[in-house]
RNA sequence: GGCGUCGUAGCCAAGUGGCUAAGGCAGCGGUCUGCAAAAUCGCUAUCGUGGGUUCGACUCCCACCGACGCCUCCA
């Protein structure tokens, strides 16, 4: 079946057609490497690893950029606080969002370009919009005019008229040599603030504005008009909005088919922003003792479109959720019957699970009607797992590694027996059948505290790590 | 002021103009078990409020209440 997505530029679900067949071109914003990212960037890094995934899961080929924005304000005035060079200070939160990626098991962009890396294209680019009237100078700056471009407002779904009384109060000081005040800055020019940041080019010393990045990098890598783009809600105006415009004054094309956003995770009503100050991090979570799988399993839960209230409830309910699936998984690896009287009905189960899953994702990524699916085959596994055997716990096995691909949130490594372990429940086993329940228990209380958990099932004993 | 999203059981969360409103977590009761655990069965929702459209709405429309967001750096 094919993969709807919901397009922000038409706020509707279509169906996802690639540029070129089987491939998918995707940029997604990354992070500003100023700080830690917090656990709201990371649903959104979430969200574009299972888009990744799941394309990758359908046979596309992948090719997925994501930037790192290590020249702006925020950068500046920090590397400045620390004594630190601008790239010496956002190395070491490069590093440190490299290292968050790994431990939600988020599968690498191909690329991970730096906006410092790419002055030159930015410098071109600029250079261009100038030529053709869409940009202007003022006391060194380079702005680009909005209303040179007649679509300016098409993604967020905001007219000019609408910006301008919207911004009304609302002009910092330091912008006023704006033309109008929603033209937005390509080139910075060089002030005290910046310190000794600054590049010396044919646009004049200074450092480039934000929004230009994204449209010199992603065009660099992906061509003038790719097929996908990401980011949180909040990118959509001005960031997005502004990529739109001077990356289409630039090219004269198309620049994006699809503008994907995930919705914001909240704490306790309210949005996480490193401004307001209510933010998690990753490292926060880890030491309260959440497993890596539960905090990514309670942010990857939810339709991407939906908003989280996020609080430590979430993650222990995904917890216990991810518990039972690898209890499940584990007592499949265990199954000790060789022959299986009901393989079709087991086959039929795990199709209908199957399709169950791909409809709902194809449906623009809809996980938690996935999930739905996978639990009530799951549900009815459980009800005939008695009759289960040895070729069936492989399939279904095989169901769940499948499933897993996307998810990424499931362990199948839980059944290494070691030998010694391995006597103590054949000696209990022993005291079982001779009625010694006392020296049963104790041997089950001692693997216990040795993280061992044992269930007597019929088909035999089955264990677990705690 | 402009634009927009959302309101489904104790908590989280899908979904649909009309069959029993998915699923997860938690709880209670039963079955199974030497006891546990696991599993399983049962129980827990007049789908924010008030109107309207319709043979029929939780699903469409309007109003209201409430939550949140964007319009400014922000995933």
């Amino acid at each position: 079946m094919s993969l709807y997505l919901y397009n922000t530029l038409t706020r509707k679900k279509e169906i996802f057609i690639p540029i070129k067949q089987n491939e998918v071109s995707l940029y997604t914003c990354g992070p500003t490497v100023y700080n830690y990212v917090h656990i709201g960037n990371l649903r959104t890094f979430l969200f574009e690893d299972i888009l990744v995934r799941y394309f990758k899961y359908k046979g596309y080929k992948v090719r997925q950029i994501m930037n790192l924005t290590d020249v702006d304000d925020k950068t500046i005035k920090n590397s400045i606080v620390h004594g630190l060079s601008l790239n010496d200070y956002t190395e070491i939160y490069k590093q440190a969002f490299f290292k968050d990626i790994e431990i939600l098991n988020i599968t690498p962009a191909e690329k991970y370009p730096s906006a410092t890396d790419h002055i030159s294209e930015m410098v071109k680019m600029i250079t261009e919009l100038e030529k053709k009237g869409l940009a202007y100078r003022s006391d060194g700056s380079i702005y680009f005019k909005i209303n040179t471009f007649k679509d300016y407002g098409k993604l967020a779904h905001i007219d000019q008229e609408n910006l301008r009384t919207g911004a009304s109060g609302r002009v910092s000081s330091d912008e006023y040599e704006k033309e109008n005040i929603n033209d937005f800055v390509l080139w910075k020019a060089h002030t005290k603030d910046d310190g000794e940041v600054f590049w010396e080019t044919s646009l004049g010393k200074g450092r480039p504005g934000w929004h230009i990045e994204c449209s010199a990098m992603s065009m660099k890598y992906l061509g003038e008009t790719f097929d996908i783009h990401t980011g949180g809600v909040d990118n959509i105006f001005p960031h997005h909005e502004n990529e739109i415009a001077q990356s289409e004054g630039f090219t004269g094309k198309r620049f994006v088919n699809y503008w994907l956003h995930s919705e914001f995770l909240n704490i306790k009503g309210e949005k996480s922003s490193k401004s307001k100050g209510n933010v998690i991090y990753l490292k926060d979570l880890l030491e309260e003792g959440f497993s890596k799988e539960a905090i990514r399993f309670s942010l990857i839960q939810y339709h991407y479109r939906s908003k989280v209230n996020f609080s430590s409830d979430i993650i222990l309910q995904s917890s216990a959720t991810l518990d039972n699936l690898n209890h499940f998984i584990n007592r499949c690896q265990q199954i000790t019957k060789e022959h299986s009287d009901i393989h079709e009905q087991v086959q039929l189960i795990l199709n209908k699970g199957l399709k169950g899953f791909e409809d709902s994702m194809d449906d623009d990524l809809n996980i938690s009607s996935g999930l739905g699916s996978i639990f009530e085959a799951v549900n009815e596994l459980n009800k005939i797992f008695d009759q289960l055997g040895k070729g069936d716990g492989h399939s279904i096995i095989d169901f769940l590694k499948q499933i897993d691909q996307v998810l990424g949130v499931l362990n199948f490594n839980q059944t290494i027996l070691e030998e010694d372990i391995k006597k103590y429940i054949d000696e209990r086993n022993v005291a079982r059948k001779e009625k010694d329940f006392k020296k049963a228990d104790q041997i089950r209380d001692y693997l216990k505290d040795m993280g061992i958990l044992l269930e007597d099932t019929k088909e035999g004993v089955v264990w677990k790590k705690i």
